[in-house]
RNA sequence: CGGGAUGUGGCGCAGUCCGGUUAGCGUACACGGCUGGGGGCCGUGUGGUCGCAGGUUCAAAUCCUGUCAUCCCGACCA
C-alpha cells in the first residue's frame, strides 16, 4: 500500500522499474516534505524540509491548538534555543533520559583555515567555557525562568505554552515520525496545588485528544503510561495513543504532571496563603509534526493522501475541462461565481485553471494531494447546468445540478470529515483484541496486529519480558480502565484490569 | 555502535559477477505537430566528473583499498 511509502522509507530500493504512476506513489510524501539535502556529506542527517503544501497543513493544526490553548487560559511565550550545560544537568532523571541524544555547541567561532585557503575552521581559541546544549526539550531553560517569576501563590499560576523547534540527535531516524529536528508546542505550567497541576494534565491530555479526533479525524485511547515508558522526570504521563493502517501504534501526544521534581531541582518556591514556603506543581506536555505523520498513516490510501476536510489547505478545487479558449472563459465565468458562493459559505477553493497541465493529469495531482473535493466543469456541464462533483475520501463522482451547490458542499464536507473519522474508529475496534493467554497474545500480535487487551500483573519485569519476547510495550493504562478480576496474561499474578499492549513507532 | 544492502542525468533503474567503441532505459524537462470529460500520441532535443579519495591496468561504472552517505534489521528512542 501506498502509505508504506513512510511506513517503509525502503520502498524505492525494492521496486524495480517503476511507471511513472508507481513512482509519484512510492514517494508522494514529497508533497508534503522531503528529506533535507544540505550538504554533500553532511552530519546533519534524518531533518526534513517541510514544503509549502504540508506547511500550510501544519498552519491549520496550529491554528486551531492555539485557538484551543487560550480557551483554556494559556498564553504563548518563547524561550531560548541553548540550554547551558550546568541548567539542563539540573534536573537528574530528565538530563539523564535525554543525555545520549544532545547536540552540544561547544565553539562560538570560524575563522580561516591557513592551510586550506579558501576555506573556513573552527577556532580554536573560540571555545566556550561552558556548552550549550541545543534544547531536546525546554523545561531546563523555562523552569530556571520561572524562579524569577514565582514568590507568592498570588503568581501561580502560570500556564505558558511555546511554538519551537527542538533537536533530539536520535540513532535512527524516521521521516515524520522521529527527525533529528522538529517542530512542536510545549506546555510548561505551575500551580500552588498537586491537584491543580493534576488537573491540568488531564485537561491538556482530554484537549489533545479533542483536537485529535475532532480535527484530524483520527481516534485515539486516552491513558496513562507505566513507570518504564513514562517521561524522564514525571511523576505521571498522561497519553493519547492512535493506531495506523498497518497495526503499529503511534504515541500522538503527552501530557504530564511533573510533581514537584522540577521545582526541586531549580528551587522554585513560593509563599502559600497560609504563610508557608513550599514548591510548586509542574506540568507540561507537547504535540509534534508526528502529528502530520499520524494523518497520513491513518487515511492515505494508495491514492495518495486523505486529508480531512478541517485541515485541507483547500477544502475544493475546481478543474475546467475544455477544448477552446471560448470554452475556458465560458467555464471560467461559472467558476468564478461558484467560487464566490463557496466562499461566502467559509469554504476555501482553489480554481486550477493552468493551461500547461490536462484534466487528467490534475485529477491524479489533486487527489496526491488530498483535495476532500473535486469540481469538474465542461462544456457538457454548461449546457445541463451540472457539474461532475468527486469525493476524494471515497473516490466516488456524481452530476448534480450547479443550482444550490454551495449547500450541498458544506454538508458534503462535513460528511467527508465525520466518516474518516468513523473509518478509522471502526478499523481501530477491529483491532482492539482481548486475549487471556500468551499464545493468543503472540498470536494476534503476529497476525493482525493492532492493540492487545490483556491482563498484567503490574511488574516492570512483566513488562519488560514480553517486551523482550514480542516487541509489543503496553502503550497506556486506558483512563476508561475497567476493575476486572483476572491473571497476568505472562506471569499468571493475580490482576486487576487489562491494559493495552501493542508495538509501537 | 553490531548485522545486511545500496550509491550511475531532476526522479526511478539497468549495466558491475566475467574490465574494452561515444555509459543505456523509463520518466521528467524544452521545442514542434496531432490531440483534449482520468496521468495522451508521434517526432526532435537538453541534461551524467558512474558518492568521494587512492591503487592495479595499455584501458576502470566494472577489480583492490580506504572513506563518506543513505536504507533495512538490531540496539536506542516521551
Amino acid at each position: 500500500m501506498a502509505y508504506n511509502a513512510i511506513v517503509v522509507p525502503n520502498y524505492n530500493n525494492m521496486a524495480k522499474n517503476l511507471t511513472k504512476r508507481e513512482q509519484d506513489y512510492s514517494k508522494w510524501y514529497n508533497e508534503l516534505v522531503v528529506k533535507a539535502d544540505l550538504a554533500e556529506n553532511s552530519a546533519v542527517r534524518g531533518c526534513m524540509v517541510i514544503k509549502p503544501y504540508g506547511y500550510a497543513i501544519w498552519e491549520k493544526m496550529q491554528a486551531e491548538l492555539d485557538k484551543m490553548f487560550k480557551a483554556t487560559g494559556h498564553q504563548n511565550a518563547y524561550f531560548p534555543l541553548f540550554v547551558p550545560k550546568s541548567l539542563f544537568e539540573a534536573e537528574e532523571k530528565n538530563a539523564e533520559g535525554f543525555a545520549k541524544e544532545c547536540a552540544v555547541v561547544t565553539h562560538y567561532r570560524l575563522q580561516n583555515d591557513p592551510e586550506n585557503p579558501g576555506k573556513l575552521r573552527v577556532d580554536p581559541k573560540a571555545k566556550l567555557e561552558e556548552e550549550l546544549v541545543v534544547r531536546p526539550t525546554s523545561e531546563a531553560v523555562i523552569w530556571n525562568t520561572y524562579k524569577g517569576w514565582i514568590q507568592s501563590y498570588r503568581d501561580l499560576p502560570i500556564l505558558i505554552n511555546q511554538w519551537a523547534n527542538v533537536v533530539r540527535w536520535e540513532m535512527r531516524t524516521r521521516l515524520f515520525l522521529r527527525t533529528a529536528e522538529f517542530l512542536w508546542q510545549e506546555g510548561h505550567t505551575a500551580h500552588a496545588t498537586k491537584q491543580e497541576a493534576l488537573d491540568e494534565a488531564k485537561q491538556m491530555n482530554q484537549v489533545y485528544a479533542d483536537f485529535v479526533q475532532n480535527f484530524m479525524a483520527i481516534p485515539v485511547i486516552q491513558g496513562t503510561k507505566t513507570e518504564s515508558e513514562r517521561f524522564a522526570g514525571a511523576e505521571e504521563t498522561y497519553c493519547i495513543e492512535a493506531l495506523m493502517q498497518d497495526g503499529k501504534a503511534l504515541q500522538a501526544g503527552t501530557s504530564h504532571f511533573l510533581g514537584q521534581n522540577f521545582a526541586k531541582a531549580f528551587d522554585v518556591k513560593f509563599m502559600t496563603s497560609e504563610g508557608t514556603q513550599d514548591h510548586v506543581w509542574a506540568t507540561s506536555w507537547g504535540v509534534s509534526t508526528r502529528l502530520m505523520g499520524a494523518l497520513i498513516m491513518t487515511h492515505s490510501d494508495d491514492n495518495g493522501l486523505v486529508l480531512p476536510p478541517n485541515l485541507a489547505p483547500y477544502q475544493v478545487v475546481i478543474v475546467p475541462i475544455y477544448k477552446s479558449e471560448e470554452q475556458l472563459q465560458a467555464i471560467s465565468t461559472v467558476a468564478q461565481n461558484i467560487m464566490e458562493s463557496l466562499r461566502v459559505n467559509n469554504i476555501s477553493v482553489k480554481y486550477d485553471n493552468r493551461t500547461t497541465q490536462r484534466p487528467g493529469a490534475k485529477f491524479a495531482q489533486h487527489e496526491l494531494q488530498g483535495v476532500p473535493i473535486r469540481i469538474a466543469i465542461g462544456p457538457k456541464d454548461l449546457e445541463n447546468k451540472t457539474v461532475e462533483l468527486a469525493r476524494r475520501d471515497t473516490l466516488t463522482k456524481e452530476n448534480v445540478p450547479m443550482a444550490g451547490l454551495a449547500e450541498r458542499i458544506g454538508q458534503m464536507l462535513t460528511t467527508v470529515q465525520e466518516s474518516l473519522y468513523n473509518k478509522a474508529v471502526e478499523f481501530r475496534e477491529h483491532h482492539i483484541t482481548p486475549v487471556d493467554t500468551f499464545d493468543e497474545f503472540k498470536a494476534v500480535l503476529a497476525s493482525k496486529g493492532g492493540f492487545v487487551s490483556a491482563h498484567w500483573d503490574g511488574t516492570k519485569e512483566t513488562e519488560q519480558q514480553i517486551k523482550d519476547l514480542t516487541k509489543a510495550t503496553i502503550r497506556c493504562i486506558p483512563l476508561d480502565f475497567e476493575v476486572e478480576e483476572g491473571h497476568c496474561v505472562f506471569s499468571g499474578a493475580p490482576s486487576r484490569g487489562r491494559v493495552l499492549f501493542a508495538k509501537a513507532y
